[in-house]
DNA sequence: ATATCTGCAAAGACTTTGCATGAGA
DNA sequence: TCTCATGCAAAGTCTTTGCAGATAT
């Protein structure tokens, strides 16, 4: 049954108080830019939407933030290949849901893809459990990508 | 029917003269370091080796070697979230082979499992097919990595 | 009231670049 | 011989840290 979503306090403050952690503008303005783009977002990106909101929150609370968020499994950093980290709301209403990513080695251009997912997911779910038992892993998370040359970069060669 | 290693030249000098580049002695004591490991170094393991043999051969040799080996497909580079990139032999004889990766994000310990890897090689080959298709990309190469926390730091906790 | 959080500036870490010298084919 | 490759030093980028002032609860 899904939460009646506009009303009330957004889904994530309990989270925050469960942890001891405190509400404040940068952390829920940022979580709010996150859950608005389905984009992959490194932490300049954020800081410049936020920026033109609240002009005062620095660049280091972005980053501070985005590490407590990813520590929190709120969100997940990604690393395409080009020096700088992204950044994914990983869970809540507004997620995109399970996806993976194909990247593209030429220009860096990352296309999600949710096809598939469903074979995928059954074999992930069961390789987990396998890991996890052979090597005696707790896992948590898993990250799946295909680098490649893109339509256009493929094209121009 | 394997080839007589250790007997003639390596196995990759063709393979440099094809693409114009030239055989070097930094060239080839860099992928004697990595052929002869199964860790993940990073630019500085490698110098720090290479540096014993080669004095003279300076860090900035190791990265430009590394990418441009990355870029013929000799090696494969990967980010386990400490900052700094790892490299592994992708190709070639003493290579071992197809494996994928288990990282502990307490400790960063990594772990190269190849269990269920034939099951998880049949869905990657079917998946890259169909998504070369979909998304007209021309995949080449793929990432896998499970995430969480390993034996020691579990009992941590 | 007080422990947590933030902003600024500075430092840190890894990686890349410019340029003159050296070396492979 | 003539490009391509290398080493050194310096710069470039992203990210983290120290610390005093501000803020949430």
């Amino acid at each position: 049954m899904p939460k009646r979503f506009g009303v009330g306090p957004p889904w994530w403050h309990g989270r925050f108080r469960e942890c001891g952690y405190r509400l404040t503008t940068p952390r829920e303005s940022i979580l709010d830019v996150l859950s608005k783009t389905s984009k992959h977002l490194s932490a300049e990106d954020i800081y410049l939407e936020v920026h033109n909101i609240y002009p005062t929150i620095g660049l280091t609370t972005i980053y501070r933030t985005l590490g407590l968020l990813v520590q929190m499994g709120f969100v997940s950093k990604f690393d395409f290949g080009d020096g700088r980290a992204r950044y994914e709301l990983s869970m809540g209403p507004k997620s995109v849901g399970h996806h993976h990513h194909l990247v593209c080695t030429s220009c860096g251009r990352v296309i999600d893809y949710t096809d598939f997912i469903e074979e995928e997911k059954e074999l992930l779910s069961k390789t987990e459990k396998e890991l996890s038992k052979r090597y005696n892993f707790k896992i948590s998370n898993h990250l799946i990508q295909f680098y490649g040359l893109c339509e256009r970069c493929k094209n121009k060669k």
